[in-house]
DNA sequence: CGGATCACG
DNA sequence: GACGTACGTGATCCGA
């Protein structure tokens, strides 16, 4: 995975004694000394914001000494006995020292009798057993024994007051030897502030010396026999116990029982209540503003992350901004280098090892990324400082001569440990492409970031009317650095002179390629810089970017679908759509074009003079699904002839016929394409083909389905959120009846129906189900009067009573709407923004649309982040029960579609529900369970 | 290329 | 006084 987990460790304690020291006397409104709570709250704020880095916290806790007393006053009863008491202006800032740790919902440790150093050994070592990467935020010299690598794990420490990393070399400088050497060290030298002896006389220079000489304690200790005669000889001799007690004392415990599950330290976002409270209450004005800005000025980078603490107003929206960042020279393509050597290559390879952080684009001969082949990879490292390395260039005509380029293996070859290493971040928009572009070429990509994720997590929604409201890179490039790149169209032309990229010449491929990866790393700074000002760290980091290679895996795994089954059900449509086309164009008296509206209308209200034909604001008659029904009630048989005739074109044109063309020439199989940012509210959208529609409401329909199907010996399994927003509408919007109702595991609808008229009816029911639905989509007295065929007063006297059954439901629509008027975006559960620009807005039409949309967006957004929590989780838990030929497919809103060996039904099926079921958690405890359906079978069809 | 229609959750 | 009435998508067809 992408994604190691880093273990952050606040050594609180030692902190705020340093900075109680270096900041000034400063006093809180009510004249509480609060210097030192200062800088300990600014700290925090920093590392919440690294959050988003490379190098930053996915796990966080601090540590602090509950009392002054340990194992070490029972063997030593002078330990840190000299110890003065401390400032008396700093002794009452302790306790807020927690109330900032609490402020920032951050586990603290604190137990008796355990002193903080030995618990966050304990806890680093805990983690790395465990494969995390630690830093321990500390700059104690007793820490420094632990920092190294083990097992592919670091550990290393954080200064932050010096804004130092400190890894092997730097306590190597510092103490001469390893770090496991340290304790030797520290044990010669001794310590006057935890009155530890060490030998008399020795400093840590000689210390230092005599361990790296002899190699650990105990041999310097022996080595003094050997030694010419000196004081150094004699103090060695005589207070060799000392020294050994001091090694004793100087050794951390690593084995402290763990009072708090490590995983329980993960960072998922930090509420902005309690921290705005803190702030507030301590008079820490400047912080305070960022928090309620949520945005900062670019140039000042120290700004806070929390996930869900913005409060952004839409007037506050810092986004648009057509300044180029200061530090940025303006794009100058002719600075761009076309690598064509492997030198050259391995030059601009290990300056992006360097660098730990490089954009990159593939460039490739056509759109379809499990189709295409790569032309071209670009990389850059910074402003103007990129390349393109041209791969497949050369005319299609074989006898061509071809532009000097570097192998393609060979070249790959080259990249993959860059493109593999977990040191260096790879920027992409819309990484999912190349990932599978990659993939095909056996190249593995990872760790990376993705522009156009961030960019749709900071401003989903905020377009108005198709302008700027995009995440394509061209569109985030004119919007964020103000400037234009080369198009496509301008590069390889359009229409029948379209020329394929590999066509394009090199110095002006070099140009649009290198470019893109320039931009591309530009947009980075750009939009990572945000993400935590405006509360995206947490949904980019915790969902959003982490499901980027899971998607792309199952892009690439495709779906098999039966082709012969596609093809007998295509000639079918086709035999019967030529028939009705007949009988409808005998019942018309004329021949006309069934598939055109304009023309069916006319048909309909002119020639054959049906009444109730109303023309829409285009001018024609309305012909859909709705009115030919209402006619076929009336007796018109023509209009039934004509719904049956669009029901089986469109199944053939969009399924039958399509799904065939979509077969992967190479793998044989269906893949699509998702998109990360199709859809605002958080949810993925399926192309090319789309898989997220396909039929299931008729019979008919559902032949489809069954032509997907799984390999020999397979089986698909299909597993479905039951019911999901409906049971987050009675969580978000605490509906006691609905909650019980879930809880009890009783038909939701029923439940409603008796709530609402007393009794469960096939009618009474049906028409709950048509409310409940009507309140997940924002009500109207009109809209649900048409759906349940009543008049809008009786439909009116339905919504007051539902609100008056279930209160919350007017209390949550209320309080939506009002913060989204407020501050201009809806939020989930997990801290998913979607923006509305058009809540204010003086047309009421547009308006309403906007406020039934907010109401809407949290609801669908929350089951979004939560089917996404469950595919992140997906594939490790799976291998994790040993079910590695378990794989997950297709993903369809609430339901995911896995293939998988016949014989590991029964073990997959409890590790998928466990995960869907638990997929909110920890982040969010919902007060409903998640019910989840499953079925399994040959096809999709049969699965359900 | 926009509108109309209809497939899905 | 008129507006135009359920949320979120994508594919296909027609016709300007």
């Amino acid at each position: 995975m992408a994604d190691k987990n880093h273990l952050y460790l606040v050594d609180g304690s030692a902190y705020i004694f340093r900075a109680y020291h270096r900041l000034p006397p400063l006093t809180d409104p009510e004249g509480t000394p609060v210097g030192a709570v200062y800088g300990y709250t600014t700290m925090l704020w920093k590392l919440a914001e690294d959050l988003d880095k490379a190098d930053g916290p996915t796990h966080l806790a601090v540590v602090l000494d509950k009392s002054s007393h340990s194992f070490r006053n029972e063997i030593y009863d002078q330990y840190k006995a000299n110890r003065p008491d401390p400032p008396e202006d700093l002794v009452p800032q302790f306790p807020l020292i927690r109330h900032a740790t609490r402020a920032f919902s951050l586990p603290c440790i604190e137990e008796p009798d355990v002193e903080a150093d030995d618990m966050i050994a304990s806890y680093a070592r805990e983690a790395q057993s465990k494969g995390w990467d630690v830093t321990i935020v500390s700059s104690d010299k007793d820490l420094m024994q632990l920092v190294g690598e083990r097992d592919g794990a670091r550990i290393d420490m954080l200064d932050t007051m010096k804004n130092a990393r400190i890894y092997i070399e730097e306590v190597e400088e510092k103490f001469g030897v390893p770090p496991e050497k340290v304790g030797d060290v520290l044990a010669l030298m001794g310590d006057s502030v935890d009155n530890i002896p060490g030998i008399f006389g020795v400093g840590p220079k000689t210390a230092s010396k005599l361990i790296a000489e002899h190699g650990d304690l105990t041999a310097a200790l022996d080595s003094a026999e050997d030694m010419k005669k000196s004081k150094l000889k004699e103090r060695l001799i005589e207070h060799r116990a000392d020294a050994e007690l001091s090694r004793v004392l100087v050794t951390l415990k690593e084995d402290c029982g763990l009072p708090v599950d490590i995983d329980d330290m993960k960072l998922d976002g930090v509420p902005p209540g309690p921290l705005a409270q803190f702030l507030e209450k301590h008079g820490f004005t400047s912080l305070l503003r960022r928090l309620d800005a949520g945005s900062g000025s670019p140039d000042r980078p120290n700004n806070l992350n929390p996930a869900k603490a913005e409060n952004a107003g839409a007037e506050a929206s810092p986004q648009g901004s057509r300044q180029p960042l200061p530090e940025m020279p303006a794009v100058d393509r002719s600075s761009y280098e076309c690598v064509q050597t492997i030198d050259r290559l391995k030059a601009w390879v290990s300056r992006a090892e360097a660098s730990m952080l490089v954009a990159v684009d593939t460039e490739t001969s056509a759109l379809d990324s499990m189709a295409a082949d790569l032309v071209g990879i670009s990389l850059a490292l910074g402003p103007n400082d990129a390349c393109y390395i041209p791969l497949a260039h050369g005319g299609t005509d074989m006898f061509a001569e071809k532009p000097d380029q570097i192998a393609l293996e060979d070249a790959l070859a080259a990249l993959r440990p860059l493109l593999a290493s977990d040191a260096v971040t790879k920027i992409f928009h819309n990484g999912k492409y190349d990932l599978n572009v990659l993939a095909r070429y056996d190249v593995e990509v990872t760790p990376i970031d993705d522009t156009m994720v961030i960019s749709f997590d900071l401003d989903a929604g905020r377009g108005l009317d198709g302008i700027g409201g995009g995440h394509g890179m061209d569109e985030l490039v004119d919007r964020h650095l103000g400037h234009t790149c080369l198009t496509f169209k301008e590069v390889c032309g359009t229409g029948k002179k379209a020329i394929s990229f590999g066509e394009v010449p090199l110095d002006r491929a070099t140009e649009y390629a290198a470019e893109d990866a320039d931009v591309t790393w530009r947009l980075y700074q750009h939009l990572k810089h945000r993400l935590p000002l405006e509360g995206g760290t947490a949904i980019y980091e915790r969902v959003d970017r982490p499901l980027v290679p899971v998607v792309a895996r199952m892009e690439q795994r495709g779906i098999k679908v039966d082709r012969a089954n596609l093809a007998g059900l295509s000639k079918e449509f086709a035999t019967e759509t030529g028939r009705l086309e007949k009988e409808i164009h005998a019942l018309a008296g004329r021949e006309f074009t069934v598939g055109s509206p304009k023309q069916l209308g006319d048909v309909l209200f002119d020639t054959l003079g049906y009444k109730g034909g109303k023309k829409g604001k285009s001018g024609q008659y309305s012909t859909d699904q709705s009115i030919l029904e209402r006619l076929s009630g009336e007796g018109a048989e023509i209009a039934d002839k004509v719904l049956e005739w669009r029901q089986l074109t469109k199944l053939k044109s969009t399924y039958t016929d399509a799904l065939q063309e979509a077969i992967n020439a190479k793998t044989g199989r269906v893949h699509t394409s998702y998109s990360l940012v199709g859809a605002q509210t958080g949810r993925l959208s399926s192309t090319d083909p789309n898989l997220q529609n396909i039929p299931i409401r008729t019979a008919i329909g559902r032949q489809i389905r069954d032509a997907f199907v799984a390999e020999e010996g397979n089986v698909l399994l299909a597993a479905d959120y039951s019911q999901i927003e409906l049971r987050l509408a009675a969580h978000m919007a605490d509906v006691g009846p609905l909650k019980e109702a879930f809880a009890n595991g009783e038909d939701i609808h029923a439940r409603t129906a008796t709530e609402m008229f007393g009794e469960v009816t096939r009618d009474t029911r049906a028409q709950a189900k048509t409310i409940n639905f009507a309140i997940l989509y924002g009500i109207s007295r009109w809209g649900l009067a048409g759906r349940l065929g009543v008049e809008a007063d009786e439909a009116q006297a339905m919504i007051d009573t539902y609100f008056k059954r279930f209160p919350g439901i007017q209390r949550y629509i209320q309080e939506t709407l009002e913060t989204v008027r407020e501050r201009g975006y809806s939020e989930t559960l997990f801290g998913r923004k979607t923006w509305f620009p058009r809540i204010g807005s003086k047309n009421q039409a547009e308006r309403q649309g906007s406020e039934r949309a907010a109401i809407n967006a949290p609801i669908q957004g929350t089951s979004a982040d939560i089917i996404k929590r469950a595919m992140i989780r997906m594939e490790a838990a799976l291998a994790d029960a040993g079910l590695p030929k378990v794989q997950m497919l297709l993903q369809v809103h609430d339901e995911l579609v896995f293939e998988l060996p016949e014989s590991d039904i029964d073990a997959a099926s409890k590790v998928i529900e466990n995960v869907m079921a638990n997929a909110a958690r920890p982040a969010v405890i919902l007060d409903v369970p998640l019910g989840i359906e499953i079925g399994t079978g040959k096809s999709w069809g049969s699965a359900h």
